[in-house]
DNA sequence: ATGGCCGCCCTAGGCGGA
């Protein structure tokens, strides 16, 4: 008999100084899955003992010096936890587990830098190519990848519709919404039919998982952007439950600049 | 129109984030 299960995506901005705000996370919604992403710290100094501590024996990790850093931490077994490596690059961006036979993804896209041009601004030609890569992947072995039951989750870097972002219009050029990147995640979304859960749930509303450190008020101005995000496979339509942003997160002390997004399904 | 803030690392200014 499946049973519920509660999973978590967060891009915490380094697991060691958000630590009490985890814990805080684990005891406020106790997801029993969390992906986390840019946990800023190499494997030798990931809090394991610390997250052990809240309730999550399995964990799976892998981080590198200062950047990137990808994790799943569990309440339940994890199984064939592997890392993926995309355009030759070991950067720590994706990490895979088996939950309940169902497959788990934790991933951190390029954030792209600056320039939305590939040619003048090598960051933008590599958040292109990773997701080129995936998509690649993705449709060359649909067949095979269409019997199983995934959750692609993560902080993917790009708010792909009009009402992701806080104005459409201003941020046609600002990397994270330009056309260009918005073409890369819809081919990958399309690579396995993923179903966006967020939009599955709330078609219409401006929905933003992300608001920037440098605005003096997040809450007044809200210019926010859908960063985040929880994909499933479309055989997992049925198991879906529920779906919330945790927007009151941005709020808490020494916050991250990303808020966790939470996905019920039955598993 | 611009810059605003964080966190990391060979502890300090530069890099990356988005």
């Amino acid at each position: 008999m499946p049973q519920t299960i509660k999973i978590a995506t967060w891009n915490v901005n380094s697991i060691r100084i958000r630590l009490e705000l985890l814990e805080k996370l684990t005891k406020e919604e106790a997801p029993d899955v969390i992906c986390l992403q840019e946990t800023k710290a190499k494997n030798e100094d990931f809090p394991e003992n610390e997250v052990k501590a809240m309730g999550y024996q399995y964990v799976a990790y892998n981080g590198m010096p200062s950047y990137n850093g990808v994790a799943i931490l569990s309440k339940i077994p994890l199984e064939k936890v592997r890392v993926q490596n995309w355009v030759g690059k070991d950067d720590c961006r994706h990490i895979i587990a088996e939950v309940n036979g169902v497959e788990i993804h934790s991933l951190y896209v390029p954030a792209g830098g600056d320039e939305p041009d590939p040619v003048i601004n090598i960051k933008f030609a590599h958040k292109l190519t990773f997701l080129d890569d995936i998509s690649e992947w993705s449709e060359q072995n649909k067949e095979e990848l269409s019997k199983k039951k995934m959750v692609f989750c993560g902080d993917f870097n790009i708010a792909p519709l009009e009402n992701d972002v806080w104005s459409h219009k201003s941020l046609l050029k600002v990397v994270s919404h330009t056309p260009v990147e918005v073409g890369r995640l819809n081919r990958m979304q399309k690579s396995l039919d993923w179903v966006d859960v967020a939009r599955y749930y709330n078609p219409d509303d401006k929905l933003y998982t992300w608001w920037s450190y440098r605005s003096p008020d997040w809450k007044k101005n809200n210019r926010g952007r859908r960063l985040d995000h929880v994909w499933v496979t479309p055989n997992m339509k049925e198991d879906l439950v529920s779906f919330k942003i945790l927007s009151h997160a941005r709020d808490w002390d020494k916050p991250s600049d990303h808020v966790p997004v939470i996905c019920e399904l039955k598993i």
